[in-house]
DNA sequence: AGGGAGATTTTCT
DNA sequence: GAAAATCTCCCTA
C-alpha cells in the first residue's frame, strides 16, 4: 500500500516567495471500491483528478469551509487516493505561523490545517506532484513499528478498514484523532 | 484538558 | 434537501 510508504516523507511547496516543507506523519487510504471514498460512486466533475493517473494533487472543499489534499496513487479510471492528514512542519515555520495563527503544535496537524499552512485550495488541484509547486521527496527510514493503525477519521462507511496510519516516534507531538498517547 | 456544538457551501440524491 | 475524508470556539472540570 502506497499510504505506509508516504509517511516520513517531506512534502515541499514552492510559491514563487517561499518553500514550505514537513514530514508526513499521519495519512488515510481510499479506494474506489471502499464505501467511504469519495470515488466509490464512480466518476463525477468533483472527483476527476482521483481517477487520473497517478502523481497528481487531489484537492476537494469539504464542510462548508475546508479544503484536504490527496495524493493520487492509481492508475488512470481508478479512481484511488491517499488523504494527507497531519506534518511535522520543517522550513517555512514562520509562513505557517502568519497563516495559521496557532500554536506552533496546531500549524498542520489536520488535513485542512494541513491545507492552510501550506495554501492548498482549489487553484492546486490537480497539480502534478512533479512539477515545482509540489513534490513529496523521500525522507529518513523509517520503521515499520513506529506506524500505528487505526479506523479513518470522520467516515462512517467502511469503519472496519484500518486505513489510517500515523507515524509515532518517540517524538514527543501531539496528533488529532485516538492514537495512543504515551506521555 | 477534553467534549460538544456551530460554522458554511458544495455536491449529489 | 441532507450530508459531508473538519476546525474552532466556548464551556465545564
Amino acid at each position: 500500500m502506497v499510504a505506509r510508504d508516504l509517511l516520513g516523507c517531506i512534502l515541499v511547496r514552492r510559491d514563487g516567495t517561499h518553500v514550505l516543507s514537513g514530514r508526513i506523519v499521519e495519512v488515510e487510504a481510499y479506494t474506489q471500491n471502499d464505501p467511504a471514498s469519495h470515488s466509490f460512486r464512480g466518476r463525477t466533475p468533483r472527483n476527476d483528478v482521483m481517477f487520473q493517473a497517478g502523481g497528481v494533487l487531489y484537492v476537494y472543499f469539504t464542510y462548508g469551509m475546508h479544503f484536504c489534499a490527496n495524493v493520487v496513487t492509481g492508475p488512470e479510471g481508478r479512481g484511488e487516493a491517499v488523504l494527507l492528514r497531519a506534518v511535522e512542519p520543517v522550513e517555512g515555520i514562520d509562513v505557517m505561523r502568519t497563516r495559521r495563527n496557532r500554536l506552533d503544535t496546531e500549524l498542520a496537524n489536520g488535513p485542512a490545517k494541513l491545507c492552510q499552512a501550506f495554501d492548498l485550495g482549489r487553484a492546486q488541484n490537480g497539480l502534478s506532484l512533479v512539477g515545482p509547486e509540489i513534490q513529496i521527496l523521500p525522507g529518513r527510514r523509517i520503521l515499520s513499528k513506529d506506524i500505528l493503525r487505526t479506523p479513518r477519521i470522520g467516515v462512517t462507511a467502511g469503519q472496519e478498514k484500518l486505513w489510517r496510519f500515523v507515524l509515532e516516534e518517540k517524538t514527543p507531538r501531539r496528533h488529532r484523532g485516538n492514537a495512543t498517547e504515551n506521555e
